[in-house]
DNA sequence: GCGACAG
DNA sequence: ATCTTGTCGC
């Protein structure tokens, strides 16, 4: 066995990483990727579980938010959580429960728990994913990781509504919009890859749905939920892995958490 | 040196 | 993210 590796060392070779990746992830802004309108959305989202690790949801929903199926991955995240590495430890359970929805529509957008570009390297997981993934992507995130926020309007009449953005203290860039998902809940809506921050916030502003989700869209939000579910599932001892991954749980009534 | 710090 | 009771507010 080999010592394991310092926690900066990797640190620092992980920050190189994400220098290029994030080069590549402002680059893929320009490039148009989504030509129509998109047919529909996969929100991703893990949770924990002790015994079994990172639980991952890919939840597929129509142009409208409205769920239509899920898929499941589970196991151990490669690495801690380091603050702007967090793509390092989720992206790759999450890339796998992707997969099996990959082809289920044609033109779709993937939106993740996390950043996209509104990230200290540009390299918020949004943008480590769609890149993998060569789909365009958007980052929805609760708390703000890098960028000076600047205020526009202190609330609305009606929820969702823009409440600021989110600028680049290097370089005078827009990197995210700041969302007011409900009277409390702000999110940062930043790009992945292949997208514009206005269609990214376009996009986002039609998938909050306050009397369903307070907070996120409607595909992160179910993502979350069923992940959360599965994860609590798993604990109790109520099911495993394996029946999880045969599809014994493949309904609906996971997002409900009374159920299972 | 000190504070900040997605999930 | 997760651990957790009651509790302040719309």
């Amino acid at each position: 066995m080999r010592k394991p590796m310092e926690r900066n060392t990797l640190r620092n070779i992980l920050l190189r990483a994400q220098y290029r990746i994030g080069t590549l992830a402002l680059d893929s802004l320009n490039k148009p990727s989504l030509t129509e309108r998109p047919e529909c959305f996969i929100g991703l989202d893990a949770s924990y579980s002790k015994k079994y690790g990172a639980v991952a949801v890919a939840a597929l929903t129509d142009a409208y938010g409205n769920i239509k199926s899920y898929s499941i991955a589970v196991g151990q995240p490669p690495i801690e959580y380091i603050p702007g590495l967090l793509a390092f430890r989720e992206a790759p359970i999450l890339y796998t429960a992707y997969q099996e929805l990959r082809e289920k529509c044609e033109n779709q957008v993937v939106l993740v728990d996390g950043h996209g570009i509104a990230h200290p390297r540009y390299a918020g997981i949004a943008s480590h994913l769609g890149l993998a993934l060569r789909k365009p992507s958007i980052g929805a995130a609760k708390r703000r990781l890098y960028g000076v926020e600047y205020s526009l309007s202190r609330g609305c009449r009606q929820y969702p509504c823009i409440a600021g953005e989110l600028i680049d203290p290097k370089a005078s860039r827009k990197l995210a919009t700041i969302i007011f998902a409900s009277k409390r809940n702000k999110i940062y809506v930043s790009p992945g890859a292949y997208i514009s921050l206005q269609k990214a916030t376009k996009i986002i502003l039609s998938l909050l749905q306050p009397q369903i989700s307070p907070r996120m869209p409607t595909p992160i939000y179910y993502a979350d939920k069923i992940s959360r579910n599965i994860a609590r599932c798993l604990d109790r001892g109520d099911c495993n892995p394996t029946a999880i991954r045969r599809g014994v749980l493949d309904s609906i009534n996971l997002i409900d958490n009374t159920s299972i």
